[in-house]
DNA sequence: TTTCCCAAAATTGTATCCAATTTTTGCTGG
DNA sequence: CCAGCAAAAATTGGATACAATTTTGGGAAA
């Protein structure tokens, strides 16, 4: 997809790292200059994001910036455990084929592997990162369910509710490193746990599995709360699109 | 909203009611001769719509029409009942204020009073399925989960895939009538169970209820499949939007 | 006859221009 | 001094013009 989708992407990561702050308005002419285009492919791309949820319809013109509060990142976090639960029920109930198991036990072993390295620094984290998106699309990809793969790709756009959102990102400092072994290693155990009970085509356990791996992650990510950009306290009556 | 969102709304429809056959290209052009207006905000409504996954990216420009299979609308029913299932458990953890049981009675009052009318005819059938809808919207509207909301509008805007999609539409024939009071009696005993169950904050009760509400309505999908228009082939190796 | 390449046509994507609506600001009157 | 109204400025939405890329079709060569 060539298309002016890097404008959209250029944007998502501008409003996810706090470059426009939650409630701003966001006005095509002040964008398309900072980005260097003109106004229409702008335009396509606010509309994009307001779609996705990053925006906010702003009365009847324009946008602003969606507020997120805290409650919203667990609660988007509580959805992905959700919806991988019921992916990884249904990759149990028809069988997960060799090859899925396959890929989920190297995901297993570079775990070890990563868990039994000398330093847990950046790099072994973002290494961890990466092979957990890995481990979590191999369970989603092969659930035979368009409507809950794309329900999930929605949900990942959200800040920090997709899966190794934290890691790999800049908000683990010093102090949060201390912990993140016990942290990674109780993520292993439950790698572990889903890839056994996929094994044995036990439904419900890989599904409780897996709700209760992205509570874990929620849990992680309120240690890194301070630090996360551009959160809105939960009381403030601003605009962040209204319920249905 | 008063933007250029009818044109989507339009379109949403041409696609639903089959006026764009499935794989179709849908260029630029033709639809903006067809809506009467110029490419500009057609460009702008196909962008939101492939990202709403009713169009699919065709190669490395333009979109096609995305091609539904049965099991896709079936499969979206599901995930409807699962985000609406923790939407209700959700709700019952946290206690349901009295309004929300006032509305939800009053729905049930309402499926009473048409189920005991003299004949369920389309007039019957079209206000079942506006109670069904505020039914179904005044327990999401009270989960206080915004991800699960959004999920869920998402989710609902996939062909047949929002509750009463098929109560009040035109599928339903002389001879599916006849089924149709035993179906919407059922129905409103499961409306009935899950009220009770949100009374008495009973999470997993409702949560599974929920689920199999919505499996019940797959099962009456079914009854109606040779009347949904272009659905296509399960085996047809057509583009579909890949999975992640 | 088939295949490959080049050219032309069509279509998408971008930029600019115009109209319409909204918001803001300043002035006047109470 | 505040409120209300009017005018002006700013901003969004739509239409048109232009550039670039892709696709298609035809012709030539093997």
């Amino acid at each position: 997809m060539a298309r002016g989708d890097d404008i959209v992407v250029t944007l998502r990561e501008l409003i996810a790292s706090g470059a426009f702050v939650p409630g701003q308005r966001l006005a095509e002419i002040p964008v398309a200059a900072r980005l260097g285009v003109s106004r229409t492919p702008v335009r396509r791309a606010l509309a994009l994001l307001a779609g996705e949820g990053l925006l906010a319809p702003a009365g009847a013109r324009g946008y602003l910036v969606r507020r997120f509060t805290f409650k919203d990142i667990i609660d988007s976090i509580e959805v992905r455990g959700l919806i991988e639960g019921m992916a990884g029920r249904l990759v149990a109930e028809a069988g997960p084929s060799d090859a899925t198991l396959q890929k989920l036990e190297a995901c297993i072993a570079e775990g070890e592997e990563i868990l039994n390295g000398p330093a847990l620094d950046a790099q072994a984290d973002a290494r961890w990162a990466d092979m957990n998106r890995r481990f979590h699309a191999a369970i989603i990809a092969t659930c035979n369910n368009k409507a809950l793969i794309e329900a999930l790709e929605r949900n990942d756009k959200l800040p920090f509710a997709a899966a190794g959102a934290l890691a790999g990102s800049e908000l683990i400092g010093a102090e949060l490193m201390d912990q993140r072994r016990d942290v990674l290693r109780h993520a292993q155990v439950q790698h572990r746990a889903v890839t056994d009970a996929l094994r044995e085509r036990k439904g419900a356990r890989v599904e409780a599995l897996m709700r209760e791996h992205a509570m874990q992650a929620a849990r992680n990510i309120a240690l890194a709360r301070r630090k996360i950009p551009n959160i809105s306290e939960p009381d403030d009556a601003h605009p962040t699109k209204g319920a249905a």
